[in-house]
DNA sequence: CGTGCCAGGTGCCAT
DNA sequence: ATGGCACTTGGCACG
């Protein structure tokens, strides 16, 4: 029952599974229950859930989640910062989580608990993930020549009126190059993107590039690439795991 | 330690809790546990997370979750049908979940268990929701004069080049209609999307009206709007809970 | 099975 | 606070 880090009881009365709740909620800790319950929940939309055994979890920063068995998604939650609580009205105990702004609320009934556990857990570490297209962008403007030999950054995230343009540069006859980047496989919503840039700048003057900078692309997307007059680089995204993410144009202007 | 439904073991060894764990998984239950752990991951992109004590899940379905004591989504997560097990090495038992297309991996250490347990959830109800953007086209659809008296709904998911129009229709005087709902606050790029499906229309002949239906408008979107010369309905998104998704325009027509 | 698109998206960082 | 956007987005419906 006791282990300093954690509380649990199985199969607890209703009175014994509120104190419990209520005890790890108030102490901050991570509560955990499996329970039948059922769900209601309005806020942005509406929904309802019959009963069901279910995992439920309040975190210390106000997150609140029912997880089915199944899916990675929570089939009803509450974000960080929401206020929750455990209550008994006519014999049943109930969860509640309530956000503002919007306002929200989800409540939960557990028809049976079949184990109630909380846990003291102390987590200091941030996840360090590499492979995004942020990381990208930081490995382009720290060498250029990936793009190609004299290719020089001028801008990052340019605002235009169709959005943000990743990378803008020149190239070494100082034509203007627009790079869009894709961590991931591009497909053909990419080409669209990158060519609606394009065509902004093309209004202006024309010899404008426009690259599209990904590890793959789709067979559609490599046809509409060169459909348009577009080019297309193969690059991987970088896999050093770094927590330092500030890379700026000025260290290289 | 058991109560059919569950089976709990606190601060096991890690003989013990291997032992559990697969036989969790084995059964086909939902696997949770808290502990301190560590955790990689390489896939589609790649990540470290030094210790700390967290929950982690496993579900019948695939499904693997690491879960801070933070945030709603998962720190570390491998989605339904990959594959996961444990395993002992050099004394320290370890969670791995493997995912096939793409090929990715999640390899969690378990540092220290401080409780372990599965779940043999029953679980046969699915959500049901209301509020969507395609309850609000079913609700359109079912009641035209929402958009105004005369209105005739022609199409729905019409496909352009640019995108997919929610809903084509023809007002009182026969002029088409181009609808774009959104179930929450429309921002500029709901205005820019609209814009550019009215403006294919545009090339082929005049009178092409642009209405964005949601339930509210920011004001640079609405702005953008009034300069475009597109127009702007307030509908709020319908909230009676149904299971029935199916409303066809071949009902109508 | 790939492709496209919505989501109570969530989370992050800019203004 | 608000807006704009990436995400190991996840999930679903459709060709």
């Amino acid at each position: 029952m006791n282990c300093m880090k954690c509380k649990v009881s199985e199969n607890p009365s209703i009175k014994e599974a509120y104190r419990l709740i209520e005890d790890g909620i108030r102490k901050r800790a991570l509560v955990v229950i499996l329970a039948c319950c059922s769900a209601s929940y309005e806020g942005r939309a509406r929904s309802r859930l019959d009963a069901g055994e279910r995992l439920i979890v309040i975190k210390p920063d106000g997150t609140f989640m029912v997880h089915q068995d199944r899916k990675v998604d929570p089939v009803n939650w509450q974000p960080p910062k929401s206020r929750s609580r455990a209550y008994i009205k006519r014999g049943s105990l109930y969860l509640e989580s309530i956000r503002r702004d919007p306002e929200e609320r989800l409540e939960v009934e557990i028809h049976e608990a079949h184990l109630v556990s909380y846990y003291l857990a102390r987590d200091v570490h941030d996840l360090m993930v590499a492979g995004h297209e942020n990381d990208m962008g930081d490995m382009i403007i720290m060498h250029p020549h990936l793009i190609e030999k004299g290719f020089r950054p001028v801008a990052r995230e340019y605002a235009v009126t169709s959005g943000f343009i990743d990378i803008l540069g020149k190239d070494e006859n100082g034509s203007l190059m627009i790079i869009e980047l894709k961590s991931r496989k591009a497909g053909v919503s990419a080409v669209k993107q990158l060519k609606r840039y394009v065509d902004e700048f093309r209004e202006d003057r024309v010899g404008v590039r426009g690259v599209l900078v990904a590890p793959s692309i789709t067979h559609d997307a490599m046809e509409m690439l060169e459909e348009e007059g577009l080019e297309f680089r193969e690059i991987e995204p970088p896999r050093e795991l770094r927590s330092n993410r500030g890379v700026t144009l000025d260290n290289f202007l």
